[in-house]
DNA sequence: TAACTATTTAGGGTTTTATCTAATTACCTG
DNA sequence: CAGGTAATTAGATAAAACCCTAAATAGTTA
């Protein structure tokens, strides 16, 4: 888990993404139709989204898919559980 | 927890500030002596993790004491956990 | 009250973020 | 191959974030 998912979780139309991702993969074009904004906007988000490892692709004919990385969602509830829960005096990455 | 959480904790310095905390209560003084950057800079993030309501403030005589809030960082926690951790399809605040 | 210390607020400059339109790439199909 | 659809990249822009210096505020102490 990287520095970059504290970053890509910031923004709440990335945080909308996940969630709908939850429910099942989706194309990029079936999320462009539940945010309103242009494509090209939701493209820059999954950039940070896969940077950020939160997500992954592929390529299905002519559609991406997306899907969650639900791993690296775990290991950030972990890692501030760890961080804050008790104090251990550890829990960095 | 509330939207300003996840902002609050995309900021590196902000993150150090919170895990200094977890060894103990601070002044924004001795707080300040950790990072390389002023005073003011520092007031800037604590405005913000007050706001997210990660820390709590006392002052005590001429200092202002810093604390952690444990408990809105664990709830950021679970809400992570729940998001992500399994398909229950539940687990917005 | 005057001087001193600790911290915050105000105002400004630079970098980063989020969005848009237009152009491009990648794949599919007739 | 030519035309069409899906998605990304490029370039521009407005807003937000972060940092600084200077000034203001709050409490302490002589």
């Amino acid at each position: 888990m990287n520095q970059r998912v504290f970053k890509a979780l910031a923004d709440p139309t990335r945080r909308a993404i996940l969630k709908r991702l939850r429910s099942g993969s989706c194309t990029a074009g079936e999320l462009g139709t539940l945010f309103p904004i242009r494509g090209a906007s939701l493209s820059y988000h999954f950039n940070i989204l896969k940077g950020a490892e939160l997500v992954r692709t592929e390529r299905r004919g002519m559609h991406i898919v997306y899907s969650l990385n639900t791993t690296v969602m775990e290991e950030v509830a972990t890692v501030l559980m760890e961080m804050f829960g008790q104090s251990t005096d550890e829990g960095e990455s």
